[in-house]
DNA sequence: GTACTTTTGATGACATATCAACTATAATTG
DNA sequence: CAATTATAGTTGATATGTCATCAAAAGTAC
C-alpha cells in the first residue's frame, strides 16, 4: 500500500489528538472546570435557544449517547439546567446557568489564543486549502 | 475569533471521525472482529519484534494505559501472547499467535480500500501539502 | 554494596465514543 | 379514534483516553 496515505491518516489523527491535548492544558491552565467538548456543547445551547439533544448532536457531530452524558455532567457542574418543555413532554429545555454563562465567557479568550498559537505561521489560503481538503475526505467516506 | 480558524478545527474532528468510522464499518462488514487502532498496536508489534509497551505507545501516539489495556483485549482474544521476558523482569515480549497472524494480513486489504476510498479524487500533491500542514499544526502545540 | 533515580507496566476512577435496546410521547395513517 | 410509525432522550455494556498513583525491577551514583 502507499506509505504516504497511511501515513496521511496518522497524520492527520496526531494533529488533532496534539491540538486537542493543546488545547485542555490551556484551558486547565487558566483554572476552568470544563472540556473542550463541554464548552462546545454549551457554545451550542447558547447560539440556539430551544434546541434539541439530537440538533445539538449533529452540531457537533457526537454520538446521542453521548450528548445526554455531557449534558448530565453540565447539569451536574451547574452550567446547565434542565427544564421541561413547554408543549413536547419527551423534551428538555436545557437553560444556561449564571454560573455556565461565565464560563462560556471566560473560556472564549483562552480557545482564540489556543486556535492562533495551532496556525501560527499558517497562511489564510493554507488554511482554506485544507478545508477543502478535509471536507472532501469527509464526503468521500460518508455512507451511501 | 476568525470563524475559519474555529470551523478548520471542527473540519479536522469531523474529517478523521469520519473516516474512521468508515474505515471500522468496513473492518465489520468483512466480519473481522478488530478495531482499526487494535491493529495498529498488531501491526507495530509485527514490525518491530522485542518491541516496549511504552515504545508501542509512542508509535501509535497513545496513552500508555491506553495500550496496556488495549494489548490486554488482543490477548483475550488470542491474537496476542505474552510471555516474561528473557533478560528484564519488568517487561514481556509479546507474541502474536497465529490467529494474531491471520487477521492481520486479512486486515490489510480492508484498509488498503478505505485509504483509497477516502483519497478518492485527492492528488498526491494535495496529500503532500496536506501532510506539511498537520505536522505544522503538531509542531505549534507541541508542550515547551 | 547501598541508596537513589529511572523505567516498565498495571490499576483505579472518571470522561467520552459506540452500539443496541428501551420508554414515553408526538405525529401520521387509515 | 385506534393503530402504527417516528421522535426525543436514556441506559447498559464495552472500548478507549486521561490523569494520577503504584509496585517491581533495572540503572546510576557515590
Amino acid at each position: 500500500m502507499e506509505k504516504l496515505d497511511q501515513v496521511l491518516f496518522f497524520t492527520l489523527e496526531k494533529s488533532i489528538k496534539t491540538y486537542r491535548q493543546f488545547a485542555q492544558r490551556q484551558i486547565d491552565k487558566a483554572g476552568i472546570d470544563i472540556t473542550i467538548d463541554q464548552w462546545l456543547v454549551l457554545k451550542s445551547i447558547q447560539d440556539w435557544p430551544d434546541i434539541s439533544q439530537h440538533q445539538i448532536a449533529e452540531n457537533v457531530f457526537k454520538d446521542f449517547a453521548s450528548v445526554t452524558r455531557m449534558i448530565e455532567l453540565l447539569v451536574k457542574k451547574e452550567y446547565l439546567q434542565r427544564e421541561f418543555h413547554k408543549t413536547d413532554r419527551r423534551r428538555f429545555n436545557l437553560i444556561i446557568t449564571k454560573k455556565g454563562q461565565a464560563v462560556i465567557q471566560k473560556v472564549i479568550p483562552v480557545i482564540t489564543a489556543n486556535r492562533k498559537q495551532a496556525l501560527k505561521s499558517l497562511t489564510k489560503a493554507e488554511i482554506e486549502n485544507n478545508k477543502v481538503f478535509l471536507n472532501q475526505i469527509i464526503e468521500n467516506c460518508k455512507p451511501e
